[in-house]
DNA sequence: AATGAATGAGGATTCATTCAT
DNA sequence: CATGAATGAATCCTCATTCAT
């Protein structure tokens, strides 16, 4: 009845991460339709009950995966933010986010493709920060229009949420597997995505 | 002894599309999901056993609702396609696809969404007609390039991948309810879609 | 995967029999607290979802027995009703009811102690059929006020109430086994009901 | 590291009253069923462990609550003993009686409904304070036989008992909300209370 | 005296599917 | 062509309790 030894994993604080890490695995590994709290306890060597300590229902845990995955995503694009030239950074940043897509499949797909009507309310908090993300592009966009060299219309936030929205179609089609398999991938994307940076050169 | 008569609704070669209407209904009833077999049988009036003398397997039935949902698509495309001017025609089109998007949420999502490795093997046959709907807009793309009116670099069926790719990350954000609620939506889809269409002008 | 054959006890109509059967059994054995569905089906030799084609819900079986309870109570107080003299129909009416609930003791308690607030709405058919049991000792109330050998004030109706209050009350003390150990249980139920009885004398 | 502070509630032995409190509390608020450690826990403000500091077990508190409960109603019935006429105290503690039981229905579900079998051994002292509150209508009865004004027949204890019962069913009948709802509630309890003490009467 | 972390057992219910008829 | 009866596996989550600290 009672518990014997700390089973196998890991325990105390630790155990927290090691859920999220065995949950963003499953992910890839089963999808998200077969994420189950049962999966996860197997995964890590601890009981289901046990992952109830640390977060209060599934949802709970996929929203800490999703601002997890905010928070990476935000480290990828500054990481690769060259800084100076608009133009320049746009591509970059571009990039990295696509890149982070086609590098996290199913992480990114909870982030982004999740209805909210499906979930408890994502926490305000996490809510800013998916928006910092966002904000990235909306400055440099911003920059770029004040020195003529990017056309941020109508406005910077509207221009950075159009961009968005081709960045975020080509991963997504991407993860879907819905590009031609005759296409070959990684020109396709690099194709697309000089396409669509293209587009928002003034 | 025998069932002593067709319950309710349809038989033989109707009850299969009272099925899939049913299927597509609840899609957007009680979604993806939360679609099962059951609830479909019940929908129709008939057991649940009969769905699978007409879908070998609720993988099949949602491939048949796939098809469905492409020929369908392939339909309002050509309704809305109003031949003559490539650069109309691009707008046009560009248009319907995404109302198509937004007018069949959860239809949409299983045709674009849903990972084939994990359903069973597609059908070529649907992916023909899948691909249908890209053809109309690479040979729009195609015409308008001959034309020196549109831009179908590096080659018309890149562009029309490239082009829609855009499209249906403006309808998949739309959908996810992703778009930032202070940017009234119609109007954001509006800009957005101004924009794609414009970045393909020669 | 698929049932390999009809595993052990009943089948078909039978089963919803069996079902009831075990359930009520359990409920002696367990208590309504610890009465689940796995239990029943392990009793049976079922499996818990073959539960649900008979039973829509654990409430909706619990409904059965309740009615199936109601019914089976309303017989023994018929077969027990001598016809005749309302005094003797009062006091053999008034025993059979104690027996009733003395040899079906959770069956009783889930009849009469479950809180409606609780449990689903209970079906008015079933709702009627409980009455049924009380219209018996009103009519013998009614008649025997009539014929003046028994008092029935203020009314029949609430007459009767006031008889089953005192009976429920003997039946309820004694299954929690509240009555004074040093009190031979029956000779004191004995002289509670004729105690109770005698009350209704004109 | 040892705790830091006594979180917020009490500590101690007033603790130990915290929790009763709580417990009592969750009992009206959710019911018996549903009352768990965790939320007493949670609601007085210490850990589920701490409970185990001061109750051996979930069936030991619960023993505690019925135990005070038990002086509660000797408390209430006390308050209400006029002294003098024995018709008089007669009435006014089975009045005192039902009342307790319609104030504090969770509680008296509790103290006289829960199976003694299913719980760990109720302690003796318990069973001699539960006593007390008979012992008073024994008495009552007892005096009033003596002055020839009740009728405590066989004996004082059996008719206590007996008296016991009745207005046991009474209280139990309307918490379980099975009087009819034809009869206004409160107008019936003053009959069957009226009724049920001029049985007693010589 | 008090805690945080952990557990195994169990709760009702839903699912896609299959069998014999 | 159609069915009703049945199933095993799975779902999320709650429970009372215990351990080391």
């Amino acid at each position: 009845m009672p518990p014997i030894a700390p089973t196998r994993a890991a325990t105390g604080a630790d155990l927290r991460q090691s859920i999220l890490d065995e949950a963003r695995r499953l992910l890839i590994d089963v999808g998200y339709p077969k994420l189950s709290m049962r999966k996860i306890a197997d995964g890590v060597g601890c009981s289901a009950t046990s992952i109830y300590l640390h977060f209060e229902s599934k949802d709970t845990l996929i929203h800490a995966l999703i601002g997890e995955g905010m928070r990476s995503l935000f480290g990828a694009l500054q990481a690769a933010d060259p800084a100076g030239d608009p133009v320049g950074r746009l591509a970059a940043l571009s990039r990295a986010y696509v890149d982070f897509g086609l590098d996290n499949p199913e992480l990114y797909e909870v982030m982004f493709q999740l209805h909210p009507e499906r979930m408890a309310r994502f926490p305000a908090e996490d809510y800013r920060r998916a928006r910092r993300n966002l904000d990235l592009f909306e400055d440099v966009l911003a920059s770029g229009a004040e020195a003529s060299v990017l056309d941020a219309e109508p406005t910077p936030e509207v221009a950075a949420h159009a961009l968005w929205t081709s960045l975020h179609g080509l991963v997504s089609l991407r993860l879907a597997e819905r590009i031609d398999v005759r296409l070959a991938a990684d020109a396709f994307t690099d194709a697309a995505l000089a396409r669509t940076v293209r587009a928002f050169r003034a």
